[in-house]
DNA sequence: ACAATGTTTCAAGAAAATTTGAAACATTTG
DNA sequence: CAAATGTTTCAAATTTTCTTGAAACATTGT
Protein backbone atom coordinates (compact mmCIF):
# COMPACT_ATOMS: atom_id res chain seq x y z
CA UNK A 1 0.00 0.00 0.00
CA UNK A 2 1.24 3.63 -1.05
CA UNK A 3 2.21 5.67 2.06
CA UNK A 4 0.78 8.72 1.60
CA UNK A 5 2.95 11.75 1.40
CA UNK A 6 2.63 14.68 3.27
CA UNK A 7 0.15 16.90 1.31
CA UNK A 8 1.85 20.41 0.76
CA UNK A 9 -0.64 22.59 2.70
CA UNK A 10 -0.01 25.72 4.41
CA UNK A 11 0.21 25.82 8.33
CA UNK A 12 -2.85 26.86 9.10
CA UNK A 13 -2.64 27.33 12.82
CA UNK A 14 -0.81 30.29 14.26
CA UNK A 15 -0.15 32.62 11.12
CA UNK A 16 -1.35 36.44 10.76
CA UNK A 17 -0.45 39.83 8.97
CA UNK A 18 3.23 40.12 8.48
CA UNK A 19 3.56 43.77 10.62
CA UNK A 20 2.33 44.15 14.46
CA UNK A 21 2.42 46.95 16.75
CA UNK A 22 6.70 46.59 16.98
CA UNK A 23 7.02 46.89 21.26
CA UNK A 24 4.80 43.86 20.34
CA UNK A 25 6.66 42.29 17.86
CA UNK A 26 9.89 43.11 20.02
CA UNK A 27 8.48 41.31 22.99
CA UNK A 28 7.28 38.38 21.32
CA UNK A 29 10.43 37.58 19.29
CA UNK A 30 12.37 37.83 22.33
CA UNK A 31 9.94 35.22 24.53
CA UNK A 32 10.30 32.91 21.31
CA UNK A 33 7.81 33.98 19.39
CA UNK A 34 4.23 32.56 18.57
CA UNK A 35 6.26 28.83 19.30
CA UNK A 36 7.08 30.23 22.88
CA UNK A 37 4.12 31.80 23.33
CA UNK A 38 2.02 28.57 22.51
CA UNK A 39 4.15 26.53 24.87
CA UNK A 40 3.62 28.46 27.99
CA UNK A 41 -0.28 27.83 27.55
CA UNK A 42 -1.63 24.60 29.62
CA UNK A 43 -2.86 21.61 27.23
CA UNK A 44 -6.36 22.18 25.81
CA UNK A 45 -7.22 19.34 28.24
CA UNK A 46 -6.45 21.00 31.39
CA UNK A 47 -8.02 24.17 29.83
CA UNK A 48 -11.43 22.26 29.71
CA UNK A 49 -11.05 20.74 33.09
CA UNK A 50 -10.68 24.71 34.58
CA UNK A 51 -13.22 25.33 33.10
CA UNK A 52 -15.80 22.63 33.85
CA UNK A 53 -14.40 23.53 37.38
CA UNK A 54 -15.41 27.15 37.23
CA UNK A 55 -18.67 26.34 35.53
CA UNK A 56 -19.94 23.95 38.76
CA UNK A 57 -18.98 27.45 40.58
CA UNK A 58 -20.96 29.43 38.61
CA UNK A 59 -23.98 29.29 39.93
CA UNK A 60 -25.57 31.12 43.31
CA UNK A 61 -27.70 28.55 44.03
CA UNK A 62 -24.10 26.42 44.33
CA UNK A 63 -22.36 28.95 46.47
CA UNK A 64 -25.13 29.38 48.78
CA UNK A 65 -24.79 25.20 49.08
CA UNK A 66 -21.27 25.60 49.42
CA UNK A 67 -21.44 27.69 51.95
CA UNK A 68 -23.94 26.04 53.92
CA UNK A 69 -21.84 23.38 54.01
CA UNK A 70 -18.79 24.98 54.99
CA UNK A 71 -20.40 25.56 58.22
CA UNK A 72 -21.39 21.80 59.07
CA UNK A 73 -22.19 18.70 56.99
CA UNK A 74 -25.95 18.83 56.38
CA UNK A 75 -28.69 16.66 54.95
CA UNK A 76 -30.88 17.46 51.90
CA UNK A 77 -33.29 18.50 53.76
CA UNK A 78 -31.64 21.75 55.54
CA UNK A 79 -29.87 22.26 52.40
CA UNK A 80 -33.71 23.00 51.28
CA UNK A 81 -34.59 24.83 53.53
CA UNK A 82 -31.65 27.26 52.78
CA UNK A 83 -32.05 27.33 49.56
CA UNK A 84 -35.62 26.96 49.01
CA UNK A 85 -35.93 25.31 45.68
CA UNK A 86 -37.50 21.90 44.46
CA UNK A 87 -36.02 18.87 45.72
CA UNK A 88 -35.10 17.48 42.44
CA UNK A 89 -33.57 21.06 41.09
CA UNK A 90 -31.65 20.68 44.47
CA UNK A 91 -30.48 17.48 43.56
CA UNK A 92 -29.24 18.69 39.79
CA UNK A 93 -27.21 21.57 41.19
CA UNK A 94 -25.90 19.09 44.15
CA UNK A 95 -25.04 16.46 41.34
CA UNK A 96 -22.74 19.17 39.60
CA UNK A 97 -20.98 20.17 43.32
CA UNK A 98 -20.17 16.15 42.85
CA UNK A 99 -19.11 15.37 39.97
CA UNK A 100 -16.89 18.01 40.64
CA UNK A 101 -15.66 16.42 43.83
CA UNK A 102 -16.36 19.91 45.70
CA UNK A 103 -18.78 18.40 48.13
CA UNK A 104 -19.66 14.61 49.03
CA UNK A 105 -22.75 12.76 49.95
CA UNK A 106 -23.10 9.80 52.21
CA UNK A 107 -25.97 7.90 53.02
CA UNK A 108 -27.11 7.75 56.49
CA UNK A 109 -30.13 5.67 57.66
CA UNK A 110 -33.05 7.69 55.75
CA UNK A 111 -31.34 10.65 54.94
CA UNK A 112 -28.23 11.20 52.76
CA UNK A 113 -25.25 13.76 54.74
CA UNK A 114 -23.71 16.26 52.31
CA UNK A 115 -20.09 17.17 53.30
CA UNK A 116 -17.55 20.14 51.62
CA UNK A 117 -14.61 18.21 50.75
CA UNK A 118 -10.74 19.62 51.05
CA UNK A 119 -11.05 20.65 47.05
CA UNK A 120 -14.66 22.64 48.24
CA UNK A 121 -12.57 24.06 50.65
CA UNK A 122 -10.16 25.23 48.62
CA UNK A 123 -12.89 26.77 45.86
CA UNK A 124 -14.24 28.77 48.06
CA UNK A 125 -10.63 29.95 49.02
CA UNK A 126 -10.68 30.93 45.37
CA UNK A 127 -14.17 32.32 45.10
CA UNK A 128 -12.74 34.89 47.71
CA UNK A 129 -9.68 36.02 45.98
CA UNK A 130 -11.59 36.33 42.72
CA UNK A 131 -13.86 38.76 44.46
CA UNK A 132 -11.68 41.34 46.24
CA UNK B 1 -56.98 54.01 58.96
CA UNK B 2 -56.77 51.31 60.46
CA UNK B 3 -53.34 49.62 61.44
CA UNK B 4 -53.48 46.46 59.73
CA UNK B 5 -51.84 43.42 62.04
CA UNK B 6 -49.12 40.93 61.10
CA UNK B 7 -51.02 38.01 59.56
CA UNK B 8 -50.82 34.65 61.46
CA UNK B 9 -48.76 33.30 58.58
CA UNK B 10 -46.09 30.61 59.01
CA UNK B 11 -43.08 31.69 58.67
CA UNK B 12 -42.57 30.17 54.84
CA UNK B 13 -38.51 30.32 55.08
CA UNK B 14 -36.88 27.67 56.06
CA UNK B 15 -38.68 25.07 57.74
CA UNK B 16 -38.22 21.31 57.71
CA UNK B 17 -39.40 18.31 59.06
CA UNK B 18 -39.08 17.84 62.88
CA UNK B 19 -36.20 15.37 63.17
CA UNK B 20 -33.12 15.75 61.33
CA UNK B 21 -30.17 12.97 61.81
CA UNK B 22 -28.93 14.02 66.02
CA UNK B 23 -25.34 14.69 65.28
CA UNK B 24 -26.77 17.25 62.57
CA UNK B 25 -29.45 18.99 64.45
CA UNK B 26 -26.86 19.39 67.90
CA UNK B 27 -23.92 20.96 65.86
CA UNK B 28 -26.49 22.92 64.16
CA UNK B 29 -27.94 24.15 67.43
CA UNK B 30 -24.45 24.68 68.80
CA UNK B 31 -23.64 26.85 65.83
CA UNK B 32 -26.79 29.07 65.91
CA UNK B 33 -29.61 27.02 64.61
CA UNK B 34 -30.86 27.83 60.97
CA UNK B 35 -30.65 31.66 61.71
CA UNK B 36 -26.91 31.23 62.46
CA UNK B 37 -26.28 29.15 59.52
CA UNK B 38 -28.16 31.46 57.12
CA UNK B 39 -26.17 34.27 59.00
CA UNK B 40 -22.33 32.92 57.56
CA UNK B 41 -23.79 32.18 53.89
CA UNK B 42 -22.67 35.73 51.90
CA UNK B 43 -25.42 37.79 50.18
CA UNK B 44 -27.08 36.95 47.11
CA UNK B 45 -25.82 39.57 45.73
CA UNK B 46 -21.94 39.07 46.46
CA UNK B 47 -22.67 35.06 45.60
CA UNK B 48 -24.18 36.74 42.25
CA UNK B 49 -21.02 38.71 41.31
CA UNK B 50 -19.09 35.46 42.27
CA UNK B 51 -20.96 33.28 39.93
CA UNK B 52 -19.90 35.55 37.14
CA UNK B 53 -16.84 35.94 37.72
CA UNK B 54 -16.76 32.10 37.97
CA UNK B 55 -18.94 31.92 34.76
CA UNK B 56 -16.23 34.25 33.08
CA UNK B 57 -13.59 31.25 33.92
CA UNK B 58 -16.02 28.80 32.74
CA UNK B 59 -14.41 28.82 29.15
CA UNK B 60 -11.44 27.05 27.39
CA UNK B 61 -11.61 29.89 24.76
CA UNK B 62 -11.04 32.71 27.51
CA UNK B 63 -8.95 30.85 29.67
CA UNK B 64 -6.88 30.53 26.29
CA UNK B 65 -6.78 33.78 26.16
CA UNK B 66 -6.25 34.63 29.56
CA UNK B 67 -2.99 32.47 29.26
CA UNK B 68 -1.67 34.48 26.48
CA UNK B 69 -1.83 37.27 27.97
CA UNK B 70 0.03 36.42 31.20
CA UNK B 71 3.18 35.88 28.61
CA UNK B 72 2.74 39.40 27.57
CA UNK B 73 0.13 42.18 25.94
CA UNK B 74 -1.31 41.44 22.58
CA UNK B 75 -3.17 42.61 19.60
CA UNK B 76 -6.39 40.84 18.75
CA UNK B 77 -4.78 39.51 16.09
CA UNK B 78 -2.25 37.71 17.65
CA UNK B 79 -4.66 36.22 20.05
CA UNK B 80 -6.51 35.08 17.42
CA UNK B 81 -3.66 33.33 15.78
CA UNK B 82 -3.21 31.46 19.00
CA UNK B 83 -6.73 30.63 19.06
CA UNK B 84 -7.86 30.36 15.70
CA UNK B 85 -11.59 31.25 15.66
CA UNK B 86 -13.22 33.79 14.05
CA UNK B 87 -12.95 37.42 14.82
CA UNK B 88 -16.65 38.21 16.35
CA UNK B 89 -16.28 35.18 18.31
CA UNK B 90 -13.02 35.87 19.60
CA UNK B 91 -14.86 39.77 20.15
CA UNK B 92 -17.50 38.26 21.95
CA UNK B 93 -15.41 36.42 24.53
CA UNK B 94 -12.78 39.86 24.77
CA UNK B 95 -15.94 41.28 25.93
CA UNK B 96 -16.72 38.62 28.53
CA UNK B 97 -13.23 38.74 29.77
CA UNK B 98 -13.89 42.68 29.73
CA UNK B 99 -16.66 43.07 32.09
CA UNK B 100 -15.16 41.03 34.74
CA UNK B 101 -11.88 43.08 35.21
CA UNK B 102 -9.73 40.50 33.93
CA UNK B 103 -8.21 41.59 30.74
CA UNK B 104 -8.27 45.26 29.00
CA UNK B 105 -8.09 47.07 25.90
CA UNK B 106 -6.36 50.18 24.45
CA UNK B 107 -5.99 51.24 21.15
CA UNK B 108 -2.97 51.73 19.62
CA UNK B 109 -3.30 52.96 15.78
CA UNK B 110 -4.50 50.47 13.81
CA UNK B 111 -4.73 47.84 16.49
CA UNK B 112 -6.04 47.15 20.23
CA UNK B 113 -3.48 45.98 22.52
CA UNK B 114 -4.99 43.42 25.21
CA UNK B 115 -3.54 43.19 28.49
CA UNK B 116 -4.03 40.91 31.63
CA UNK B 117 -4.57 43.06 34.88
CA UNK B 118 -4.30 42.17 38.11
CA UNK B 119 -7.35 40.90 39.33
CA UNK B 120 -6.71 38.50 35.93
CA UNK B 121 -3.70 36.95 37.46
CA UNK B 122 -5.03 36.69 40.78
CA UNK B 123 -8.00 34.43 38.53
CA UNK B 124 -4.97 32.64 36.89
CA UNK B 125 -4.05 31.60 40.07
CA UNK B 126 -6.93 30.75 41.58
CA UNK B 127 -7.52 28.35 38.21
CA UNK B 128 -4.31 26.62 39.28
CA UNK B 129 -5.42 25.97 42.44
CA UNK B 130 -8.95 24.88 41.72
CA UNK B 131 -6.69 22.51 39.51
CA UNK B 132 -4.44 20.73 42.17
C1' DA C 1 -44.97 -6.90 52.67
C1' DC C 2 -46.74 -2.08 53.08
C1' DA C 3 -46.77 2.71 54.15
C1' DA C 4 -44.04 6.84 55.15
C1' DT C 5 -40.16 9.73 54.56
C1' DG C 6 -36.07 11.51 52.14
C1' DT C 7 -33.81 11.83 47.91
C1' DT C 8 -32.71 11.04 42.97
C1' DT C 9 -33.78 10.28 38.05
C1' DC C 10 -35.97 11.28 33.85
C1' DA C 11 -37.95 13.64 29.90
C1' DA C 12 -39.84 17.81 28.29
C1' DG C 13 -39.88 22.78 28.26
C1' DA C 14 -37.71 27.34 29.28
C1' DA C 15 -33.89 30.23 29.65
C1' DA C 16 -29.24 31.52 28.97
C1' DA C 17 -24.85 31.23 26.67
C1' DT C 18 -22.43 30.63 22.38
C1' DT C 19 -21.72 30.71 17.42
C1' DT C 20 -22.24 32.70 12.84
C1' DG C 21 -22.08 35.94 9.08
C1' DA C 22 -23.06 40.47 7.64
C1' DA C 23 -22.60 45.07 8.52
C1' DA C 24 -20.57 48.79 10.99
C1' DC C 25 -16.85 51.41 13.19
C1' DA C 26 -12.07 53.23 13.84
C1' DT C 27 -7.54 54.24 12.38
C1' DT C 28 -3.97 54.75 9.08
C1' DT C 29 -2.29 55.37 4.44
C1' DG C 30 -2.40 56.83 -0.43
C1' DC D 1 -11.61 61.54 0.99
C1' DA D 2 -11.32 56.76 -0.55
C1' DA D 3 -9.20 52.35 0.21
C1' DA D 4 -7.15 49.08 3.37
C1' DT D 5 -6.61 46.99 7.74
C1' DG D 6 -8.03 45.70 12.43
C1' DT D 7 -11.74 45.15 15.42
C1' DT D 8 -16.51 45.38 17.23
C1' DT D 9 -21.60 45.15 16.98
C1' DC D 10 -25.88 43.09 15.83
C1' DA D 11 -29.58 39.78 15.07
C1' DA D 12 -30.61 35.12 14.02
C1' DA D 13 -29.50 30.24 14.59
C1' DT D 14 -27.56 26.81 17.56
C1' DT D 15 -26.13 24.66 21.71
C1' DT D 16 -25.91 24.22 26.51
C1' DT D 17 -27.62 24.77 30.95
C1' DC D 18 -31.36 25.14 34.06
C1' DT D 19 -36.10 24.27 35.67
C1' DT D 20 -40.29 21.53 36.35
C1' DG D 21 -43.27 17.84 37.67
C1' DA D 22 -43.99 13.01 37.62
C1' DA D 23 -42.15 8.79 38.59
C1' DA D 24 -38.71 5.95 40.68
C1' DC D 25 -35.49 4.47 44.32
C1' DA D 26 -33.85 3.72 49.10
C1' DT D 27 -34.37 3.29 53.93
C1' DT D 28 -37.00 2.85 58.06
C1' DG D 29 -40.89 1.60 60.89
C1' DT D 30 -45.39 -1.14 61.16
Amino acid sequence: MAQKRTPPMKEKCCEFSKDLPDTIQKELDKKGGMEGLLARIPDASVLHASSRLHQALADPIRLTVMYSLLSQPLCVCVIKAVVNIADSKLSYHLTILKEQDFIVGEQQGNWIIYSITDNGRQALKCTERLGK
